[in-house]
DNA sequence: GAGGTTGACCTAACGCTGTTAGGTGTACGC
DNA sequence: GCGTACACCTAACAGCGTTAGGTCAACCTC
């Protein structure tokens, strides 16, 4: 058996975890500080520091996990689809993810938070994000550097426009389809 | 004659908004204080309140000078090339001039200051850029909200991605033009 | 079961932040 | 030349992330 000492920590770990992705959905990405943390888990700043070396490394736990999560979605869409379906849905979950969680989002797509660059190993998991979307790109038979390029600002700029500028609306997430298509009309007419 | 007084005010004004920018510029859009402003315009922290209400106030005013910038450029666009010349261009400077100043880019259309939100002066210089950029996508027979809309995204998705993940090099400004083409296929097609 | 160790948590404090209060001297308008 | 208004100062506040050092209970070993 691991030891209990080990799964207790572990426990406590996912508690401050919690509470810091609470905080951040309240108040804002950077909006919240290690006292109320602290608190939120019933305990003092100071004390956090048994379970995390720095707020940035909350941070970069935060990254980690968010990026796990987009693998996982990534990995759940169907394969056995009609490529522009494909594309579309595809397109659709990842803005939907984003809107779904402005604070995740800006974390892991834009770079907002002052001091903070995601650790190596959590990098890593990025970069199997944008492997898992080169694959789904491929399987519609997308395949340049460049139009892989292009798809991620056309995305992610769908994604920023609508947190950004109507957080409670659908003003860009309704375009989405509409880009999919326009991206497709032109990557596969010159499928070079 | 003006005050002599007040036109030494908006002297120091001045100072201190060039200073914030240098300091932004070297150490990132939130990476300076008050304090480090102060000294570069040779005072300390608390006599810049009589300038500026708040640090907010100071990205306050950034925020309206980045506007006005961006406003002078779409209007030096020239008006009498080939529609698809003309969108080329505007869209290549606007990721230039995101590009050029990643700190202002990040004020003007990222969510990046905790706090921030732009004053309603500031935000109706704001709504002129976007004004005319409508007017420059109608010169070119664009003219729907949603095409609009999708311009936004496409060419702020590209200006992001540069600044966040090739900020000295130019894998995404190089897509500009064809992005634009892109963009113009599509909705030159189905004009209405 | 007693003893020693380890780890969870605490308080106190450091230097930093934006901001306010209150004081001093000087340059200006009359 | 005088009185005022302004430019600037120091001191201080509460809050921030973070470190040092201490206390107490839970666990492992005998």
């Amino acid at each position: 058996m691991t030891d209990r000492r080990a799964r207790r920590h572990e426990a406590t770990r996912r508690e401050i975890l919690d509470a810091a992705w609470r905080l951040a959905r309240e108040r804002g990405l950077t909006g919240w500080s290690l006292r109320e943390v602290a608190a939120e888990v019933g305990m003092r700043a100071p004390s956090l520091y048994g379970y995390f070396r720095s707020k940035e490394a909350i941070y970069d736990a935060m990254f980690a996990e968010g990026s796990a999560q987009l693998l996982a979605l990534a990995d759940a869409v169907p394969r056995e689809a009609d490529p522009v379906d494909l594309l579309r849905a595809a397109a659709r979950e990842f803005v939907d993810f984003c809107v779904a969680d402005p604070p995740r989002y800006q974390l892991l797509f834009l770079r907002v938070v002052p001091g903070f660059a995601p650790s190596p190993a959590s990098y890593a998991l990025a970069e199997e994000v944008l492997e898992r979307l080169r694959a789904i790109l491929a399987l519609a038979g997308v395949t340049s550097e460049r139009a892989v390029d292009l798809w991620t600002a056309l995305v992610t700029g769908l994604a920023t426009q609508q947190v950004s500028n109507d957080p409670d609306g659908t003003r860009w997430s309704d375009l989405v389809d509409h880009a999919v298509d326009m991206f497709l009309a032109s990557e596969l007419a010159t499928p070079r």
